[in-house]
DNA sequence: AGCACGCCGACT
DNA sequence: GTCGGCGTGCTC
């Protein structure tokens, strides 16, 4: 009798898996186990199960342990293992890294179970059904309810009546209902919420949704902020999940825009089991949720990017919300976009997508408006123009020429004017500074000696109310020196404006005013924002300062003011998609105001008033400047109209980095040579924008190609040779394919 | 990655 | 004489 032999997947930097033999367990693909390997316990997931190796058997090594907790299935194995191909990264770390903290340990993981109900759906059973009798209502009542889900779980079945369970017990006898145990999930209230009415083009776009439910297709819905973008979701969600074994992934792109979505799907969609799938979670709920949506149970999953690759047995529709924000994109580890790895699930499951956005990459705009691949992988555009809520108007949006009209202190009279203004009514305010701390800079008048990070290629920022100089790339902390540590002259200031400064200006200049500041360094608590939310909702708020944390998806029905201080440095930086993502930042601060039935305006301080991007913001036409910087795209061969990929090495030595990156380089243009169409340009090796981080110099190398495949094709054989350089151990080095920072 | 094995310098 | 520095190399 031949032994059984188990392929598995460890998480170690190796391109390849392992296999060992399976002694007296009973496993299956997609187990957990314990092995031992190289004098260590580790976790792996097996992911085969068979009779030979290439390995001397005799050298095989038995596994220490199965466990039956997890079966991690074969979509989301296919998933990975195109992954682990697509961004060159070794499959056994992908798959581990995609489990739960709890499930990457040795110990069992240990999860709270309660009982769960499921009807019997056999001939014999629908004829025992239409004996009982009418008058036994509450075996009607719960029989009804396992109708719209068939597994009904002890929570939600002590909603229908205190006396469940002697019913219940009646159902089982009479072999209409089984027992068995799942996960807990939190139960979903419904409450009374009105229920918006539809405009014609949301009808429109969930009519041409639900019109494909059973194929592979991606829609963009291209709607303005608070055109109903997620009303349109919840009408398709509600039909998508009456179906049987379904299930539903939503993608956000950060924790703070989840309590608001959150709320609204568990009161609109309460009889769904949902959970969430995010950092702030602890470890314990996140293993529970995680296998309540492996297992089937949850029906909703709402996450971040991490949750692409959750396992969902019954998955029918993905959708990517706000898919243009660039935290979807991994910048660690394993480099995935999970926009794109989602569009790849759904795909790979023959289900349809949808990518939600007022302002989308331009990645996307391109597949939506211009691709041409005829088939049903052209992308559907769904426009909604309305704003969704009647009579509400888009925000008026000005620019203050600020190289006219000069600022005071970071603020310009005719925002200072328009802000008493909006006191005086007693409406909101709210002032963007994308830059937190007091100011970004400590600055020696006599020998222009400046605050930089001795670790990092950065400035150190002053943090006055903690008497601090910081550095917000790597943490490094030191006392406001009193003096010039350079000269010795005691005229230093802090230069230009941050969040504190500003707050402390306008509390000067406004003294009645009730100001709030928020961001990271005000908000570090796990409430805070929550709570300054509710404040601003109560009205104890008259102007709010912040960075980017307001920006995202808050309503605030009272605001019709906002100001946006210092832009200017994206305008003209050197990153080719600047523009596109300053567009989307500005288009969604403006979202801001005016969301109920009182006008917005927008103030913008620019000393570039007369900028294109500036142009097609006031119009808020999102198409046209799309479409030009597309156009623009096209001409200068960038992406979407040619591949990047980016290897980035970082070593205490900067000519340590640079010989890896020559060597790498020359490997990659030998390759290129082999290959006869010449199809990727390898660039020289240059420096990334943040020169040196933490201490380490950094350096990176640019492949440019006309097609994915001709990338793929050139770094399938340039990775091992690049594993091979005797140099490459000297460094920290990784491949990011398509690359979002340079 | 991380652990073992290995071959050279300063400690009780 | 041993303890430990981190260079090299392998892990089923």
């Amino acid at each position: 009798m031949q032994p059984t032999i188990l392929n598995i997947a460890l998480d170690v930097p190796l391109n390849r898996t392992f296999d060992y033999l399976s002694g007296d367990f009973n496993a299956h693909i997609g187990n957990r186990v314990i092995v031992p390997f190289a004098g260590r316990n580790l976790v792996g997931l097996v992911l085969e199960v068979k009779h030979t190796s290439d390995y001397p058997i005799e050298k095989l090594k038995p596994v220490s342990h199965v466990f039956d907790d997890i079966v991690f299935d074969t979509p989301s194995f296919n998933l990975l293992k195109f992954c682990a191909d697509y961004y060159h990264y070794p499959l056994g770390q992908a798959l581990i890294s995609a489990l739960p903290l709890r499930l990457r340990q040795l110990k069992p993981a240990i999860t709270r179970k309660q009982l769960a109900f499921q009807s019997v759906q056999t001939a014999d059973a629908c004829q025992i059904l239409a004996q009982i009798p009418a008058k036994k209502v509450l075996l009607h009542r719960i029989i009804a309810a396992m109708k719209a889900s068939p597994v009904l779980a002890a929570g939600d079945a002590a909603l229908i009546s205190t006396g469940w369970k002697k019913a219940m017990v009646e159902l089982k006898n009479m072999g209409l209902v089984t027992e068995h145990e799942v996960l807990a999930v939190k139960a979903s209230m419904p409450s009374s919420t009105i229920v918006p009415k539809l405009n014609g083009e949301q009808q429109q776009a969930i009519q041409s949704v639900l019109a494909l439910t059973h194929s592979f297709k991606p829609w963009l819905l291209h709607g303005i902020t608070g055109s109903g973008k997620t009303e349109v979701y919840i009408k398709i969600l509600q039909q998508i999940l009456q179906t049987a074994q379904s299930q539903v992934l939503v993608l956000v792109p950060e924790i703070n825009l989840t309590p608001q979505l959150e709320a609204r799907f568990r009161s609109r969609l309460s009889q769904y089991p949902l959970v969430t799938l995010h950092s702030n979670l602890s470890e314990n709920e996140r293993l529970q949720n995680w296998l309540a949506a492996s297992t089937g149970t949850a029906k909703i999953v709402i996450g971040t990017r991490l949750s692409v690759f959750t396992p969902m047995p019954y998955l029918k529709l993905i959708v990517v919300d706000e898919e243009h924000d660039g935290s979807y994109k991994q910048q660690d580890g394993m480099r995935y976009h999970a926009r794109d790895v989602a569009m790849v699930r759904a795909k790979q499951l023959n289900i349809p997508i949808i990518l939600g956005s007022a302002t989308p990459s331009l990645e996307t705009w391109n597949n939506a408006t211009r691709a041409s691949n005829t088939n049903k992988s052209q992308y559907g555009l769904l426009t909604l123009k309305q704003r969704a809520v009647q009579n509400a108007q888009l925000p008026s949006i000005f620019c203050i020429d600020i190289a006219k009209s000069p600022t005071e202190n970071g603020l310009s009279p005719l925002l200072v004017k328009a802000l008493r203004e909006r006191l005086k009514r007693g409406e909101q305010s709210l002032l963007f500074l994308n830059r937190r701390g007091y100011a970004p800079v400590l600055h020696c008048n006599a020998c222009q000696w400046v605050s930089s990070c001795t670790r990092c290629a950065a400035k150190l920022v002053v943090h006055l109310s903690q008497k601090r100089l910081k550095c917000h790339h790597c943490g490094l902390e030191q006392n406001i020196p009193l003096q010039c540590p350079s000269c010795g002259n005691a005229d230093i200031k802090p230069i230009g404006q941050a969040t504190q400064r500003l707050e402390q200006t306008l509390q000067a200049l406004l003294p009645n005013a009730r100001i709030a500041r928020v961001d990271r360094d005000s908000m570090r608590s796990k409430d805070a924002l929550t709570d300054m939310l509710a404040q601003v909702h109560a009205g104890a708020v008259d102007i709010l300062v912040g960075t980017q944390m307001l920006a995202k998806g808050h309503d605030f029905p009272n605001l019709t003011l906002v100001g946006v201080l210092d832009t200017d440095s994206a305008l003209y930086s050197p990153d080719f998609r600047a523009a596109e993502k300053l567009f989307a930042q500005l288009m969604q601060v403006a979202g801001r105001a005016g969301r109920a039935d009182k006008a917005g305006e927008v103030l913008i301080q620019t000393a570039f008033p007369q900028h294109v991007l500036f142009d097609a913001l006031r119009s808020q036409d999102y198409v046209s400047f799309a479409d030009a910087q597309l156009q623009e795209r096209i001409a200068m061969q960038f992406p979407p109209s040619s591949f990047f990929a980016l290897l980035r090495a970082e070593a205490a030595d900067f000519s340590v980095v640079n010989q890896f990156l020559t060597a790498a380089g020359n490997l990659a243009r030998t390759q290129k040579s082999i290959d006869l169409k010449h199809e990727v340009m390898v660039y020289d090796v240059i420096r990334p924008q943040m020169e040196r981080l933490k201490s380490m110099e950094r350096g990176q190398l640019l492949l440019q190609a006309d097609t994915r495949l001709a990338l793929q094709r050139l770094l399938k054989m340039w990775m091992p040779e690049i594993r091979g350089l005797p140099i490459a151990n000297k460094v920290r080095w990784s491949l990011d394919i398509d690359p979002l920072e340079f």
